[in-house]
This record gives structure tokens, sequence and C-alpha cells, in this order.
DNA sequence: GACGCCCGCAACTGTTTGGTTGCATACTCT
DNA sequence: AGAGTATGCAACCAAACAGTTGCGGGCGTC
């Protein structure tokens, strides 16, 4: 089963976990304990978290505390780059037509 | 049926139809030839797409170019900034703790 | 107007997914 | 050792999804 980044991020209660444990590693009570979702649901949406290694299991006692992969995430802002790219050279070229414009009115009051 | 941004990337189809369309718009024939894939299949992923507004059709005599909403992607920047802000404290922490090493290592050759 | 493209829509199928329920395992405390 | 807590795993279900097939409606050309 081939999963990815993009599958983790799709599901918004997945989001909701990521967000939850960005700050602080959490066990998956705690988590359940944030929003309305029983506990075996945040558990299977921690398994397809930890398939796509956007988080990784810490065993403390009896406790497995669960923590966001940072580094997973830049992998989603490198995709986005490409795209940075577009909009950006599209906003510069917005800038030359405005600049444009500007030169044709002064030109005009001449 | 809500549709979201993260819904729209999350299949890998997709995300190729998008990385295709976002120098220049095109008809979902066209598309479909660029990898193996049926017209009907890249029409269903266009359907979506356009749910989530992340693709505009225009009707072109009897074609219809898809178009990248490059605004669409930048919601995917803005929801990534949260984790960006993260990532780049860590990397500080780290500059700092490098430095404070570098620091004692000095004070002992005093 | 008739034919040929380009395309969306509806129906159908096999697979995946999100969620629930029940059970087994492992650790802690007394 | 026994009770209680934290957790994963398997089975099951309904809904969603990706893809295929068939059909009908525009548009353009002859």
């Amino acid at each position: 089963m081939k999963r990815d980044i993009f599958q983790a991020i799709a599901d918004p209660t997945r989001r909701a976990i990521i967000a939850l444990i960005a700050l602080q590693a959490m066990t998956p009570n705690a988590i359940a304990e944030n929003f309305n979702t029983s506990r075996q649901a945040v558990s299977k949406h921690l398994r397809i978290l930890t398939e796509c290694e956007v988080v990784t299991p810490e065993q403390r006692g009896r406790e497995i505390y669960y923590r966001l992969e940072i580094d997973k995430m830049k992998e989603i802002d490198e995709w986005l780059d490409q795209y940075r790219k577009i909009w950006e050279s599209r906003f510069e070229q917005l800038d030359v037509l405005l600049t444009e414009l500007q030169q044709e009115k002064q030109e005009r009051k001449i």
C-alpha cells in the first residue's frame, strides 16, 4: 500500500491531528479528547499518518506519544515551489503592466 | 458535497493534471493524450478540480480549455505557513545550540 | 442538413476509506 | 498476582471514489 504526504493531509480530521501535535507530542487518548472523535478513529488516522511517516510513535511506559515529523511538511513546500514560481512571475508581470500604464500616463501629461 | 483543495491534490493523477495545465490551459482530450488515461477518467478528475475551484473551464468554440487557478495554490501555502514557522524556529534553536557549543569551546581554551 | 468531433452526464463495478465494535496485549499500581 | 488503563488489531459496514461504457448534446465542416 503506497501512501504519501498528500493523502495524509487530505482528511480534515488528520489535518486537525497534525495541528494538535505540531507543538508537542501527544497520546491517542489525549488527541481523541480534544475533539469529538472516538479513540479508535484517531488510532486509525495515526496509523495512516505513521505509514506516511508524517508522525512517529514514541513509547513511554504504557503510553505512546505521537510526534510530528515537521520535515515531512517541507516536502509539500518543495512540491508547491514550482507553483510559487508561477504566481510570483505573474505578480511581476502585473507589476510591469502597472509601471507601463504609469509611464503612458506620464507621457500623455507631456 | 464539500470539496477542498487538499482533496484535489490528494490524487496523483490530479496532481499530474495540475502540473500539466499550470503553464497553459488545455482541453480534456489534450490532457488525456499526455498520459495513458482515458478521456472520461480525465474528465471526471477535471469535474472534481472544477468543484474545488482549482481549475476553470473556458469554452472556445466546441473545445473547453481548462485553466489552473494559481491562487488556489496559495491557499495551501497559507496553510503550510503555520508549520513553516515551526521548522524555522527549530532551525534557529539549532543555530543557537551550535553557537553555544562554540562559545563553550572558546571558553575552555582560555 | 448530415456527418464527425469534442465533451459532459448517468449508470455500473471493483476498490478504498472513515468509522464502529469487540477483543487481545502490554504496562502500572497495589 | 489481580485490577485497571492505554493501546493496537481484525472484522464489519456504509459511503465515497476511480475508472469504464454508453449516450446525448453542441459546434464546425462539408
